[in-house]
DNA sequence: GAAAAGATTACCT
DNA sequence: GGTAATCTTTTCC
């Protein structure tokens, strides 16, 4: 077993790709931040795209003073609160992004990275992170594997009450890190 | 200036 | 299954 995981980093050409496909290639790849305490990583099993003409996009209406980082540089993290918790997202085209829903801990790290809010709070992101470049020199910083992902599935974001048809969620089949509808499924 | 809504989560019955 | 927590941004008057 390697420890070389902070070392690597996924460049800005892999962000600045179609937000649909950025979604869906994130799945498997490490999410690492550096702390004081060393570093917290987790697998990338969950994610959704934001898109232009998207009503659910925070960014649908322009600019403003909340989302002014999805206007910045692909690869860098838009992060907002909601209620008590904070989401991560990871800019790709301008003025659309990548919600990081949930991974699974790496390293030995303990806790839930279930959902948006447990995910930011198990990697320890805040918004004093919004608007850091992920692609170049920061502490946070996405790396590829540990390994492959198995069979990907698509299907509507949760949460949300606009363009709640379309199928912009990305996630492992089968992962038991990826964050539960909130009405129990039937099994499968 | 005031009010409503929200890309959530935890805890209640 | 349902609702409260909690607070900032956005939107409307």
């Amino acid at each position: 077993m390697g420890r070389s995981v902070a070392t690597a980093r996924i460049g800005r050409a892999f962000f600045d790709r179609p937000t649909r496909r950025v979604a869906r290639e994130l799945l498997g790849t490490t999410c690492w931040v550096r702390g004081e305490a060393g570093v917290r990583s987790v697998r990338i099993v969950e994610t959704e795209a934001y898109v232009r003409a998207d009503p659910a996009n925070h960014a649908y209406r322009g600019p403003t003073r909340r989302n002014r980082s999805m206007f910045e540089r692909p690869g860098t993290l838009y992060v907002y609160r909601i209620h008590q918790v904070v989401c991560a997202n990871v800019v790709t085209r301008p003025g659309e992004a990548v919600l990081l829903r949930s991974g699974a801990p790496l390293g030995g790290l303990e806790g839930s990275g279930s959902g948006p809010g447990r995910l930011c709070r198990l990697l320890g992101l805040t918004l004093h992170d919004d608007g850091v470049d992920t692609a170049r020199g920061s502490r946070i910083g996405f790396a590829s594997g540990p390994d492959r992902v198995g069979r990907i599935r698509v299907g509507p974001r949760v949460g949300i009450s606009r363009a709640t048809e379309r199928r912009l969620r990305y996630l492992v089949d089968g992962d038991r890190a990826v964050s539960r509808p909130r009405r129990p499924r039937a099994p499968t």
